[in-house]
DNA sequence: CATGGCCAAATCGTATACGATGAGATATCT
DNA sequence: AGATATCTCATCGTATACGATTTGGCCATG
């Protein structure tokens, strides 16, 4: 589906610095977003940086109140949760939906991917892993026919990438589990194994990292999850 | 999540006023939504209504070209079986999470409601039939604690009722079909079946209906679907 | 008669301007 | 002093205006 905002209009220009500055946690949560000021900054006028508030308000990224202004959306362990369950569906079936129709060389390229992700681990370079873990799960659901279910799982990595940087940096061990898991999937998919398998194998790969995440608030105690 | 417009602005005013009509589809997909035509009529500025209009655009139920102007969605069959495919995910997800969290009253009113569905077959009322068919499948997710899949859920029927009225009066006995699966997974629920059986029980449900639908088009050749 | 360029109308995209609304500070009263 | 009313300022919501872009028809030309 992909929103057909023109790639040189200025409120695509606004869209793309702001979600830019708040993925990338230079504008976190919580930060206000006044548009005569984003305007001012951009040299533009307040209309089209109002457009791009409101789009990415519908995705989630931001909150905007009648005659009170936008902010970084405030997110809260629960919206977390809610973000990583939801992802787990919507990845958990673009991936059965792709996985008949992966090639071998797709299947290849995966693994490559993931045996990437494996030295990214051993030289503890969080972001590489956050980059090639997307690019790896990418590949999974690549085939996927249903274009508005893999705009769905985009949407989910956006606000997931705002929530936090990376997801391992703060679950000690799970990183090494979650490499196991890209394996066992991809050899399911390379058996030819029934779909709804394989999307219930995606789906509980992410489960399961919220899982480790719930563990690891619950065991330190504190509640910091923006 | 619930986009938070407030009640009685302009641009909300035009939203509904062009939903409303696209879903009930006085506005028919490829009708030609002219701002300044629009802003006349609902005696308001142009502004409000662009802003209502990329709002629909978001919602997938309008699209809108640079230069060019906005247009209620033209649907294909293809489009129908991408948005039933994503619906069936989704609601059977939805379902899924609801099930263990449903009370005995919601089954109870479940299983009236499915009742009344029956009697709307007999007399054969689709539009009673289709608002009576969302009620149900409303009460089923209506435990989902996951706000983000609910509104796509939703999300998802107003794109389903702009593409057609709905569903049975295209595909006869598909119908009867529906109320009796209604009635299986209601038992499932009832009997505390694993969550993952009821949300693939529902998702069958839904996936069946598109298949009638496609067995029905290809055995009648043509190929209407918008 | 077919084709290609040009002009005008329609429509969008954005700037500017101003009224409306809510939040915070200040003054006033008890 | 504490609470309440009021005032002011920041900011949004919308109207109006205009430049930018596309479309479709018209005319010139081969």
């Amino acid at each position: 589906m992909t929103t057909e905002v023109p790639a040189n209009s200025k409120s695509q220009l606004a869209y793309e610095w702001l979600r830019d500055r708040i993925v990338s946690h230079r504008f976190t949560p919580g930060y206000r977003l006044v548009l005569s000021q984003i305007a001012g900054e951009l040299g533009i006028s307040t209309v089209p940086v109002r457009e791009a508030i409101r789009r990415l308000e519908a995705e989630g990224l931001v909150t905007f109140e009648k005659n009170i202004g936008a902010q970084v959306a405030l997110v809260d362990e629960g919206e977390y949760v809610t973000t990583m369950q939801t992802l787990a569906v919507v990845e958990g079936a673009a991936t059965g939906f792709s996985a008949p129709l992966l090639t071998e060389e797709d299947l290849a390229r995966a693994h490559a991917v993931n045996e990437r992700l494996r030295d990214s681990l051993e030289h503890f370079d969080p972001r590489r892993f956050t980059e090639l873990n997307e690019e790896f799960h990418a590949i999974l659901f690549g085939r996927c026919p249903n274009e508005h279910i893999t705009d769905l799982v985009r949407r989910g990595w956006s606000r997931l990438r705002m929530l936090r940087d990376s997801t391992f940096s703060f679950v000690p061990g799970r990183a090494v589990e979650s490499v196991a898991e890209h394996e066992h999937i991809v050899e399911l998919i390379a058996e030819g194994t029934d779909p709804i398998e394989v999307e219930l194998a995606a789906r509980r790969h992410r489960t399961a990292t919220l899982d480790a995440f719930l563990r690891f608030q619950h065991d330190h105690g504190s509640g910091r999850a923006g």
